[in-house]
DNA sequence: ACAAAAGTGTTTCAGGTACACCCATGG
DNA sequence: CCATGGGTGTACCTGAAACACTTTTGT
């Protein structure tokens, strides 16, 4: 057949549609995910990617996972990364009947506690380390969606701009280290960074003469470069800090 | 709404599921697509993506774009890299109704011409600028799909060792060579790569005292390395072959 | 023997890594 | 004035690019 809807009289299977989200921020140096707890059958009382079935005839998918964004996590899509990450669809992965789900990326940063009294009661951030590990049993076929998620956040900051997405609206350099280091838990040269970083064009843009309150020197503010440029920005592991010297 | 089938008396409007797919080869040095010519409204005689609808109630998408590659390309779907690109359910992108879209990337080797006496009828090899450039209008949103199927590719060249799909089972270094060239549109320099290849571990592996003839002097014959490696194969253009000197 | 393509050796240069060192601030 | 983190200068080394040169075939 040319095409399967050449015959008129067939009608195709159709399938549920849902959209589930990947939430990855970074909270204690290490990359997070936010899960809901499912309140009923299946997997009642699993933890579970936040998601749902898609609205209506004419809402478009990325629409619908911002949607989800704002119902479920009570987070602000509009200001946070969102990207689509694969679908997924073997014929058995809800008991319930033929579901198919297109699942969404997204990265924030690290922004107010989502446990609101707020439609996402029962969501909370989990370590990802957590997933992978086997040790927190996700519901349906979450946990291979989210295996699929870290490895897209990975391949993603190496060859583009997107670790500050993880960050404020401003932040220092050495924020935007340890989103690095957390993902791939390497330890870098703060030196080498910090100069490797200025160097990409377009990745980050130095905030007008702001600067910041910690310990020791204030550190300088920067903003994330104007759009996402393409292909070749981003630094890389390799550089471990150690012992030096005097003064 | 913690999930949206809590309230089970509502049912969420389904939709329907087609598998379409971008096919590239290399043919005359040029990127190519696989397109067919619609036979039935909307876009009729239009040209378009093979593909069709998911088949029944336990039909795997893998499944669906490999029964799909046989059916409409006649191509033996086993042998060639198949990869899920994206999905695409914007709600007007199909005149009929609610259609949704699941795009997979596939990558052959320079095979027999499509155009056989097969159900694959009415397919033909098109070079890619011809649809970029606009010059070839698509049904439906099939160009921007296809446009996304480019950058997937190009990108998976660069990091990963999908070169040696476009070749056939064993292959020389200059017919690799030829893969980048034709996908960048740039000339690398024969000698660099050819060491530049042999370096990255796992990328190519050579044939046993095998050989080839044409006019020069003959090639060693290579094979794809064991299974996709990960990161960081591959290549990248720079260095341009130009005149040079005496003999 | 000559052209054409495969394959090798070597120089040069840019970028990454390591690390000594200076700067600015709080206690 | 000293601990702490921010920021600069610089030597070294690896890997990429350029290109002279040798090898092996067909005609």
């Amino acid at each position: 057949m040319v095409r399967a809807m050449s015959d008129e009289n067939w009608s195709p299977p159709p399938v549920l549609l849902a959209v589930d989200l990947v939430i990855f921020t970074l909270r204690h140096s290490q990359l997070q995910v936010l899960l809901v707890e499912r309140g009923i059958d299946p997997y009642r009382g699993r933890a579970a990617l936040p998601g749902g079935f898609l609205n209506n005839d004419s809402e478009d998918l990325l629409a619908a996972a911002h949607r989800e964004l704002d119902e479920e996590a009570d987070l602000d899509a509009a200001r946070l990364h969102l990207e689509q990450l694969g679908t997924y669809g073997a014929a058995d992965r809800d008991p319930r009947g033929r579901v198919v789900s297109v699942a969404y990326l997204a990265i924030a940063p690290h922004l107010p506690e989502p446990t609101a009294g707020t439609d996402a009661a029962g969501a909370a951030w989990r370590p990802v380390d957590a997933i992978t590990s086997g040790e927190l049993p996700l519901a349906f076929d979450h946990d291979v969606i989210i295996a699929d998620g870290i490895e897209r956040a990975r391949s993603k900051l190496e060859h583009t701009p997107l670790a500050t997405a993880f960050c404020e609206p401003t932040f220092t350099i050495s924020d935007l280290q340890q989103v690095y280091e957390a993902v791939w838990g390497v330890d870098l040269d703060p030196r080498n960074f910090y100069r490797k970083v200025q160097k990409v064009p377009d990745f980050i843009r130095p905030v007008d003469a702001e600067r910041r309150v910690t310990k020791g020197r204030p550190a300088r503010l920067f903003t994330a470069g104007p759009a996402t440029s393409l292909h070749p920005p981003i630094p890389r592991p390799g550089g471990t800090a150690e012992p030096e010297g005097q003064r």
